[in-house]
DNA sequence: TATAAAATTGTAATGATTACAAAATTATGT
DNA sequence: ACATAATTTTGTAATCATTACAATTTTATA
């Protein structure tokens, strides 16, 4: 993955930072929210703003390169993973999975009168792995 | 729709907040904010605090008669509908419209990894009446 | 190199939610 | 009915995530 390239051709300017937040999320499957990503990269880059997390996080969601996980009220979430898939948050370890999912097995009534632009799916319950420890 | 029996059997001892607050949900099926109902029930209950709205609203997700509908990062919206549904926002008009979805047509792939206990569908785009009215 | 534009940063402001303790209401036992 | 305990409601303060904004730094342009 090239992601000055990946970032240029989305017309985002290839900052430091940015390079550096956009790798982060593409090596870092489980949805980080922006607290876990500020506090992961400012060792790297030690001038780090939380703020330019958020500037950034913004950036990439305009230029559609990002997308947000909201399964939780109270934590927004981010991902890299553009391609459509839903997503899977174990209420026991708390980690939030992606779920393979073919969107055109989906069929809702009535939706005839709605264009729908965007499906978001959020399925919660507990992963096998706590499954198993539990028992 | 018998209120104060419907908390009575939920285990919801049912005050005067308790009741009108319950049927301001149940009557109005936009999905409300905390501010909007608190908004719409002060001039009913004079005395009534924010807080209690926060409270009873806890107390009635708690008790499985009443969910979230987090369809937007930043609101929290509230359902007296428990029959399993989708949503779908209109982001021209800003409504959140219910959706009859059958739940046995949503077909995951690798869903034996996981034990799923809540589903949550949410679609974003354009309303019919926004769609006419644009063009 | 000088100047302008863009990006980053730190701090302050905002706004929603929660914590908490006082006041009010309701239930219980005599 | 009265006293006391338990529950509910309320108002205020605290918390926490996000945004606004202006200063600083970096990058681009002439
Ligand atoms: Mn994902
Ligand atoms: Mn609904
Ligand atoms: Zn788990
Ligand atoms: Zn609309």
């Amino acid at each position: 993955m090239d992601f000055v390239n990946h970032l240029s051709t989305n017309n985002i300017k290839p900052s430091l930072q940015r390079i550096k937040i956009f790798e982060y999320l593409y090596d870092n499957r489980e949805h980080p929210t922006v607290d876990t990503i500020y506090s992961d990269l400012v060792s790297d880059i030690p001038t780090l703003s939380k703020t330019t997390v958020y500037n950034t996080l913004k950036l990439f969601i305009d230029n559609g390169i990002t997308s947000t996980v909201t399964i939780e009220d109270n934590e927004v979430r981010y991902d890299a993973i553009m391609e459509e898939h839903a997503h899977f948050k174990c209420d026991a370890c708390g980690n939030v999975y992606d779920i393979e999912i073919d969107m055109s097995d989906l069929k809702f009534k009535k939706m005839n009168a709605f264009k729908v632009e965007k499906t978001n799916i959020y399925l919660k319950g507990k992963c096998n792995k706590c499954l198993i420890t539990k028992n």
